[in-house]
DNA sequence: TTGAAAGCGCTAACAG
DNA sequence: CTGTTAGCGCTTTCAA
């Protein structure tokens, strides 16, 4: 491991001297504030160079009033790949503005996210991005009132606040139309319990498809358990156990998906030709494994992060007007959809 | 979105005036550089807390010679949930020395990366995190020679860098002893093609274990393919066809062993009692979702990621010695090991 | 088109 | 045990 080096960085007034002006006239070179004499310009620019000058953003930011570093505060960032790609879409928005992402997990504890909201403060950051992993309605600290905020997966009761979510309706909608053009009538729900946006949009927009086909929705045919695969699975058992059988299942997420696969394997039932499927997250290691591959809806995680950072610079620069968006999820088609046999 | 709040901040000024003494005396109460009468920093800290005073880190490390932020450089943060333990675990250990993490990822372009080092650079970050999702041997890019660097999840031939992996060998001996401890003879080794050092090490592990138990490495058990399920499904197929077949397999990861159940699922042999299976990553997804759940190991990305903001930080702090360090990893026992029929 | 000087909020000498 | 003074590296008035 090196140690920093001992020579004195250089400065603006190193480079100020090298080109024979004043370090004023080299910092508006730099930040375009005024106009310069464009040799003067070239000349400051290629002595920084030459000299190896890296502006610092801490003295930038302590004369000016911008940090160009935005918090992101999360929940659980470790147990899915969601987190990842907000981040990286969140951090992709926020380099087109020159600035960097603080990245902070709560892990869902209340205390030791206003311990990060303190420490985020104490980095003077331009604004926060407050992001959950999973669509959720939430309540902003208060810590966080005074401050640039932007929600990313996840709404507030607050109008004043930007945000951004995944069109759960549409998710709906766009799964089950697929299922419905693909000939199917008897079409299942596997979807969980718990009172989250993503439930209740979601099957919305399935009972909308029906209803605007002219398909009557089977109450019989919409089973909630957790979540997750064994929760897929348990609905899936109930399902196939249906007279007469549904001929496809849109399920909550791919990792139900995957738990109705198991069930349709122990029932001796092939997918997709005796029961199509559909899920919801394309998380890759489900839907590109599955056998046939999975047709999905993917959740636009890294848009989701690079919307946020980009309203909330907007914001940073000035523009303040709150917007509420609900972004289109695509269809990622693969092979667990066919024709009813 | 609130705008930030219009009146001044409260300063260190302001609150050595409220106290009654001098700015000095309100640094030194909070960073106890020198030592104070008990009650006058008391009653600063007090007045602090009243006026809601929050210290300024720009200003504080522009004086001094810490920014107490870290620069966290990846490559690939998206698709899996690694990158999130191995941020989540860094984060965790910055925070215990007052740092915090600038999460950066390139995505495997050299001159985006390039530009992020400059970046952090300019933010004069006390030291780089260099970050790979899969254990990797690296070279650092010179533009990080004289900086503070530890490596997570990537060694390099440089000695002079302290860096973080897996056992990988450890995780083979592991797996397979426990294989071998169930009773099995028969042991397949499923792993990728690659000249990666999980693939060199985990192979190593699983023949010193079978040597140290007297039993002889059968070439015809060893086969190669991509590390998803699709080569999991494809290197099940070819071992199942062997005869005699297996009785178990040792998966490079996760996603190949969900390959194998695919296989053994095709081929009507059960888990665990035709064919025990041992995975290595404990992706939750796979692991937990799987009929039934996989016995792996699992990788230890978020300690990696302790581990290597630890290391940095001390070295920022004037521990500057290297250290390398191959960190255990342990079996999460499931079901989908049994003793062969 | 360019400079000089002041100062962002803090800490570190150097006193006392 | 505490205060005074001088900057850290930059940007921003104010002047020329």
């Amino acid at each position: 491991m090196a140690t920093a080096e001992p020579k004195r960085r250089v400065g603006i007034r190193d480079v100020a001297a090298a080109a024979g002006v004043s370090p004023t006239t080299v910092s508006h070179a730099f930040s375009g504030a005024r106009a310069l004499n464009p040799d003067t310009r070239a000349r400051v620019i290629e002595t920084a160079e030459r000299l190896g000058y890296l502006p610092d953003v801490r003295a930038r930011s302590l004369r000016g009033s911008r940090t160009y570093t935005l918090g992101f505060l999360s929940d659980v960032i470790a147990s899915t790949p969601h987190a990842g790609r907000i981040v990286s879409g969140a951090q992709a928005a926020a380099a087109e503005h020159d600035s960097v992402l603080v990245v902070l997990d709560s892990d869902g504890m209340a205390d030791r996210e206003r311990r990060q909201i303190r420490t985020l403060l104490t980095h003077r950051v331009d604004g926060f991005i407050y992001a959950r992993m999973f669509h959720r309605s939430v309540v902003v600290p208060e810590e966080l009132r005074d401050q640039n905020v932007v929600l990313a997966d996840a709404t507030s009761d607050d109008p004043s606040l930007s945000s951004v979510v995944p069109d759960e309706h549409g998710i709906g909608l766009t799964a089950t139309r697929h299922l419905i053009a693909a000939g199917h009538r008897r079409i299942a729900l596997a979807t969980i319990g718990g009172d989250v946006p993503a439930a209740h949009g979601r099957e919305a927009g399935y009972r909308a498809a029906l209803a605007e086909a002219g398909l009557a929705a089977d109450e019989r045919l919409v089973v909630r358990a957790s979540g997750d695969p064994a929760g897929g699975y348990e609905a899936g058992v109930a399902l196939l156990a249906r007279t007469p059988r549904p001929t496809a299942v849109f399920c909550f997420n791919d990792e139900m998906s995957m738990g109705v696969y198991q069930a349709a394997a122990a029932a001796g039932i092939s997918i997709p030709h005796e029961l199509s499927v559909v899920g919801v997250d394309d998380l890759r290691i489900i839907s590109a494994g599955l056998r046939p591959s999975l047709t999905t809806i993917a959740l636009p995680h890294a848009e989701m992060g690079h919307w946020a950072a980009s309203r909330l610079l907007a914001a940073v620069e000035g523009d303040t007007e709150p917007v509420q968006a609900r972004l289109e999820c695509a269809l990622v088609e693969r092979g667990s959809v066919a024709p009813p046999a």
